[in-house]
DNA sequence: GCAATAGTGTCTTTTAGACATTATGTG
DNA sequence: CACATAATGTCTAAAAGACACTATTGC
């Protein structure tokens, strides 16, 4: 029988690129919810890297499946519970990781509450949320994520990072974890698996077309999102204007 | 510095799901040119599943990336030079390979020369093509892998196995490699990576359509396809009927 | 009443599909 | 000429977008 003592082995990371919408009082003037876009990141506390900022995840232990690992981190560093996680990619290239040979397996993870207590219960208390945004500049896309005292942790466009101070080649697997992100919103309706269970149409709108970058009117979206829809007997707390019915997604959708 | 070793490492093999067309004269009346999606396979010659079908594939060597590592495998058992490589997923769950803590970074690949010579040429001529078809049966889609001797390797339905010849769990990379070329060649155009340079419009419609699972007029797929060619000025060989312009794939599609 | 969003309807543009028709090659 | 496929055009149905208009709610 073969033997595959013969050859080394790579230690195996999986990484978790945690996208989730925040739920912010904004504008002060009426009661307008803003939901921003976040990214779960760890203050890293030991070297390499020490001090920068990096994916939640850690090394594939005996016994697991990579998917099992990147939940076990993600519980174990930031208390995020139960995300849908999806494969996003295997990053191998040699020197990525001033460790050794260490491959990572990448997953993009979606969660549907982002609380500070999140972050904050974690074992390191090192994970905290930074905010995503997508601009368009004269032409091209723009993804920037900030943290919350207002450091730019990554520029990329097209892509590609222009600027990053994120340990390992994280940068690069946010930016492709960004892009995946739009593709599965737009083709496989995994904007619901970014929001609570309820929730009215226009909730919906500012969350998929800050993902999308597409913009439309709130009734032609209001068209194009009712048939993946079913109305519940509930409505929203009242705000200054008319009550709005609170949806849910429709079984069979994607 | 944080000590990798004091974690086991499991082996990691990159494993590539191939799919070409092959060109073959079937009807004998009429010059016709019929397309058959293949599958590129390798009879094992050692234990364990000695004897069985497997994806061509291998270990990961220190120093190298695993599409490197995927290419290099497939250079060495089976002679396919250049084909385009994508990440498919990474299985890990155990026990999937007696041997041990192995672990699979799975890549679909596409071709476009697929030829008897390519599986001949490798180390072990144990590679071969087998045929892929994909069936609409009382309502729900059936996928089949068969040896060129009739010998069914492979049924699936909803993606998952039914009927199943195969060592490891390369069925389940099998049918999600089948159901991620579906998806590519929706919506990025994919199609192209498993053509000639030129081709005809009607040289698209038949692999098309047996990939995608649809059915359209010949004058509609046209209408369909052509914002994504670029004509040229030469035409294929003349059969029973007018020529056909040969066309080649429009720059900037994806 | 006013501001603001919820929700409906109407019109237009675009896209996809059904299908008639002409064009051109071989036998 | 018969036949098969190439290529174009026409009509219709479905989907996407622009936008007018009505409905509620808090202030």
């Amino acid at each position: 029988m073969y033997s595959i003592e013969q050859f080394d082995r790579p230690s195996v990371a999986a990484d978790a690129v945690v996208f989730g919408f925040d739920t912010e009082k904004a504008e002060p003037l009426r009661g307008l919810k803003q939901r921003r876009l976040k990214l779960l990141l760890v203050r890293r506390g030991e070297e390499p890297f020490c001090g920068r900022c990096s994916l939640p995840g850690g090394f594939l232990r005996r016994g697991e499946t990579v998917e099992q690992a990147a939940l076990r981190e993600l519980s174990e560093e930031t208390g995020v519970a139960d995300p849908k996680l999806m494969q996003l990619g295997v990053y191998s290239e040699t020197g990525r990781d001033p460790r050794g040979w260490i491959i990572s397996c990448a997953f993009l993870a979606l969660t549907k509450t982002v609380t500070p207590e999140t972050a904050a219960q974690s074992d390191a208390a090192a994970a905290f949320w930074a905010e995503v945004s997508c601009t368009a500049e004269n032409g091209s896309e723009i993804l920037t994520v900030t943290e919350p005292d207002g450091t730019v942790l990554l520029r990329c466009g097209n892509g590609s990072p222009v600027q990053n101070a994120l340990a390992f080649d994280h940068a690069q697997i946010i930016a492709d974890g960004f892009r995946r992100l739009r593709e599965e919103v737009i083709y496989h309706d995994l904007i619901f698996d970014l929001m609570p269970e309820l929730f009215t149409v226009s909730d919906l709108q500012q969350p998929y077309e800050l993902i999308t970058g597409t913009r439309t009117s709130p009734q032609n979206f209001r068209k194009k999102m009712l048939p993946k829809l079913t109305e519940t007997d509930y409505y929203n707390e009242a705000a200054a204007h008319r009550t709005a019915k609170l949806y849910r997604r429709k079984d069979g959708i994607s």
